[in-house]
DNA sequence: GTAGCTGGTTACACCGAGGGAACCACGGAA
DNA sequence: TTCCGTGGTTCCCTCGGTGTAACCAGCTAC
């Protein structure tokens, strides 16, 4: 009826009926990649790989407050969906280097946009929530 | 020394320099900034109320898995951050609408593109992660 | 011999995001 | 009178993301 009302409507409805059952939007394919990309750690991470490729004990000294068990396995996640790629070098002792494949480097192009925008608009941000806290007590 | 390494580390070192001693990197304010903004239902409806303002009941039939709760929640997250307005209209029974403001709209830009670079790769990312998970087993 | 660096893995605990269901007040409709 | 629709709130529970600490193998330097 209404062709401005049906937009997002319809992507909905055209998106459960390809699904078919179980096609509960908590579940979308957006969800599963943007899960993995907005980590704690992974925008960080990110950043820096996009860089320059950097070594494991490297990233570590770089973001003092990761736990090593979270490196590892940030670093893995972002491997496993095709970001990173992880190279082992037979030195003494052998060492690692991480760095973005050409699919991690598309990445970081919207995600730095909105690491971006955040850090221009944090301030007010800060000021909004600043003024509904007031209104509220 | 080498100026291409010292780019990401001397923003670092700048950032702990401002923030005197508390100043680790997960409390970065540019993290509470995209925390609100990537929790699991907050760009859908960024989404459904960049294209209309949208009143409670419609949103809560537009994603009919999302619960009453966690509807009610974002929408007050979104609200707090300055993204979205809410507007209280005196029918009966009173009816609350929601619509974007200039901070929404300007928010939505960068985590459209996230969303949509998202769905335009989804598909490369599902691949990376079989063929990782085949050289697992 | 003992300590330290390389890059991990594993067991354990915590806590906060999110879900489910019940409850609320008000008014209209059958 | 009872039910439904409006837009919430509150309690309780689960689960997964994250942190802490200990342990590992191999080689080097003291």
């Amino acid at each position: 009826m209404d062709a401005r009302q049906s937009d997002l409507k319809t992507k909905l409805e055209i998106y459960r009926a390809q699904g078919g059952e179980h096609a509960d939007l908590a579940n979308c394919p957006v969800r599963g990649v943007m899960a993995n990309i907005n980590g704690k750690w992974a925008p960080l991470l990110t950043m820096a790989l996009a860089e320059r490729p950097y070594r494991f004990g490297e990233l570590r000294r770089l973001v003092p407050d990761i736990s090593q068990r979270m490196l590892t396995q940030t670093l893995r996640d972002l491997q496993r969906d095709g970001y990173v790629r992880r190279e082992v070098f037979p030195t003494k002792p052998p060492s690692v280097e991480y760095s973005l494949t050409d699919l991690g480097r598309s990445m970081f192009g919207p995600l730095n946009e909105m690491l971006m925008w955040a850090s221009r608009n944090y301030e007010a941000v800060r000021v909004a929530r600043a003024r509904f806290d007031a209104n509220e007590g």
